[in-house]
DNA sequence: TGTACATCAGTGAACGCGCGTTCACTGATGTAC
DNA sequence: TGTACATCAGTGAACGCGCGTTCACTGATGTAC
């Protein structure tokens, strides 16, 4: 799984891994690759799970430092974007094939981005009532949030530091749009 | 070209693609497909053209069809989706491999999507601005709903026309949002 | 109007290559009695 | 503690396959004089 990771980068995608390639990383001869997955896919749905894992890890983390420091958008938003620079391959993998050629691959993205959408809505209602401003749909909310939050972690992955600031600030500044949109609508009763 | 275009699908992107199946979709030997491109990329590109053409051509038809029923954001959404359902694979290849594994491809097509962002960013500065209610940030508005209108494009290519019926309302349920955050920020003058 | 030549889209045979997968086999580690 | 056996990760040789690309060639269409 490792040697599967170390070969994604920007230009190379889980689909053009060659089963032959992967063992050669790995050190292995290629039939040996047989022992432990029965083919390449489901190696792949294995890191698919193990991104999941630091999707749930980022959104704890996420919720701690929220409590401690405040200002939600903005910690979420440095959270996600440090969990991005760790595991740069996992994400890559996750944000590329969630709208990939594999259905399989789709589908367990997809399942693993539901359930954090889900908690972010959770966390969003929550939070927004404590705040006396209700939203209007924190489900839509939560979907439209991670949708930009998605996209614009893929395009970090592959910046300079400098660029990554300024995606971060401007990820920030659409966030915060789309709250005050919500919590106005709801507050005109158009909800 | 036409023969590339007819093997995508869902299950199918433009990098799974060989010159070999191409040409035998065409009906010409494998050498004959040298006549016209010197390698499978070539088409592709050319391919990211015609998308840019079709992109240009939504924009002109939906400024000509909110000029005459008005309701920018949902004329918009369904002027879009409906270049999308007679576009569809073309707009497939625009989708993918915006975020694909190819830097040509990528570069290609985010020329033509920032084209496009300017555009509705201009668009919705005068639009916004006509009706006493100027924008925080047209750039950064323009940009978000461009990244939410592509990704449920993305999405709606799939689905069902039920499904792609609820994607509609949703989208269009996002993009005012956004409209309207930035117009209360605008207004609490925070931009 | 005829003739000579250039251009152009097409062809089939052939090449070397990396691929996924099968097979029968090896030797180390773990387990039962 | 020793012995017998099972399990497990590993191996190299071999296979058939589809691939991109080259080559020298064909015949139809366009162009110059």
């Amino acid at each position: 799984m490792d040697a599967a990771l170390a070969q994604l980068s920007a230009d190379r995608g889980f689909g053009s891994l060659s089963l032959r390639e992967v063992a050669r990383e790995a050190g292995i001869a290629p039939t040996s690759f047989y022992r432990h997955f029965s083919e390449l896919d489901e190696l792949g749905l294995a890191l698919v799970d193990e991104g999941g894992v630091a999707l749930r890890q980022l959104m704890r983390q996420a919720r701690k430092r929220i409590a401690r420091n405040g200002s939600a958008i903005s910690t979420s938003v440095d959270t996600f974007m440090e969990y991005l620079a760790n595991n740069a391959n996992l994400f890559r993998l996750m944000l590329r094939e969630r709208t990939g050629v594999s259905k399989p691959f789709r589908t367990a993205i997809q399942t693993e981005i539901e359930h954090f959408v889900t908690e972010l809505a959770d966390d969003l209602r929550r939070f927004a009532e404590d705040e006396g401003k209700p939203l209007s749909d924190a489900r839509l909310v939560a979907e439209a949030m991670v949708t930009l939050v998605f996209n614009q972690g893929a395009e970090a992955l592959d910046a300079t530091p400098k660029e990554r600031e300024i995606l971060k600030t401007k990820l920030k500044a659409e966030l915060r749009m789309i709250l005050v949109g919500s919590q106005t609508l709801s507050h005109l009763g158009l909800n």
